[in-house]
DNA sequence: ACGGGTTTAGACCACCCGGTCTATAAACGG
DNA sequence: CCGTTTATAGACCGGGTGGTCTAAACCCGT
């Protein structure tokens, strides 16, 4: 029930961390320095959950490392519940890995537990602003990781000996209709060849990299980013 | 040939931008509030790939609206060359999808021309010293972006009427060695089965996926995260 | 003009693949 | 305890698939 004018509504707040000390710390700290509404907390992700489907919160700490649960699913399973909560990651130290796979599951920021309070109040103030938060130097570490991913899977897909790039123009069309599915009879329409044809190109496709038979060629022009070519060049 | 002791080599820089009158005025800017290197400016993208062959400059400055040749596509092919350049990349609006494009393909940064000046020799300083930077209303913009993008990858991995979902564990597991490219007398081997008990799993595969042969399973099942299951529940 | 690569195409054959029908044993759920 | 689902497997058959050989027409570069 909300009622009346709002300047600035005490967003909800439920923390979530298996140490008790740093919970409560946290707690107070939020409870002197902002504004914010500290509906409950949580040592366990399980118990946090059904907090959350009670309490409702705007925006929800939560400690990444925890046993038995970790953060990681706990906020998978929060973002798939769909209530809008907006979740703010908490950990120790800055694993680029860990931060890279809590923003890909839907974490609103991500702080440091020794990064200063005032940082934490901005961050939370920035999330239930509706804005994603990430401190610089956080980010900074993101993005290697995210570049560095993204080098990986396009080294791998144009990169060194890609038996793809044997194929002619028009044993790539042939290859392109086999990748979806289509058989010899239809690809000799489609190309307006015969089908005894479309079997050379194939055969001769196989040879070039070196398979047996269709399937393993779908799944090696899929592999090697035969979908790709196209995709880089049109659409970055 | 280094020599000597550097307290701060000057970093050495070439600006492209296809507007004479904004580039001339980012030169400026630099060499009078830094103390970088311009050495040489361009105004498209294939003079600056020749000038950055030549230069082999630490820092690039570069446009992303450009006639001809865009920003994006020189970004990718200077990165292509691994000369060990750093892109900083440099529009006039904050679009979410430019901004993911330039950062997944390579750039060390982004800023936007309307930004204060301070902020750009800043954005100079952090990426010269090997960090990556986004200014927080940038990062905060690609965010967005990209958890939008995951949050529909796994909806349609997931979502609604897979017919995935369908399939009995043993018939999972014969699809699992199909998107292998093992044929029916390796599939029968690999599960101590007859070939005719395979032939009958993957005719009832076929019938649940409402497709007519192999490839096209194999297909059905890369396109609606067959492989994502495991790596959504080990990995996240 | 000659040789090489590409695209086209035919013939023949073995066999894998896909469709259908039938059937048994185990497991599971009501 | 009985019906359903699942896993197993045999038989049969037709057509699609893959292997091999041959060869003509074409373009291209030297």
């Amino acid at each position: 029930m909300r009622r009346g004018i709002e300047f600035k509504k005490k967003a909800r707040i439920i923390i979530v961390d298996d140490n008790y000390e740093h919970l409560s710390g946290i707690k107070e700290l939020i409870e002197i320095e902002s504004d914010f509404d500290v509906v409950a907390t949580a040592t366990s992700a399980s118990v946090a959950i059904s907090l959350i489907k009670k309490y409702r919160p705007e925006i929800v700490l939560m400690d990444i490392n925890m046993p038995e649960k970790d953060g990681l699913t706990a906020i998978a399973e929060i973002e798939k519940l769909d209530l809008g909560v907006r979740i703010i990651a908490l950990t120790g130290y800055d694993d680029p890995d860990l931060i890279f796979r809590a923003m890909k599951i839907g974490a609103k920021g991500y702080i440091l537990k020794t990064m200063a309070s005032a940082q934490l109040i901005y961050a939370i103030d920035e999330v239930a602003a509706g804005k994603i938060y990430l401190p610089a130097t956080l980010s900074s570490r993101f993005f290697e990781y995210f570049q560095q991913s993204f080098k990986e899977e396009t080294e791998s897909a144009d990169d060194e000996e890609n038996l793809l790039n044997y194929l002619t123009q028009r044993e790539e069309e042939v290859l392109d209709l086999l990748t979806q599915g289509i058989t010899y009879k239809g690809v000799a329409q489609k190309l307006f060849i015969s089908e005894t044809t479309v079997k050379t190109h194939v055969n001769n496709i196989f040879q070039k990299l070196q398979v047996n038979d269709r399937t393993q060629a779908v799944l090696y022009a899929l592999n090697n980013g035969f979908l790709n070519r196209r995709k880089v060049k049109i659409a970055i």
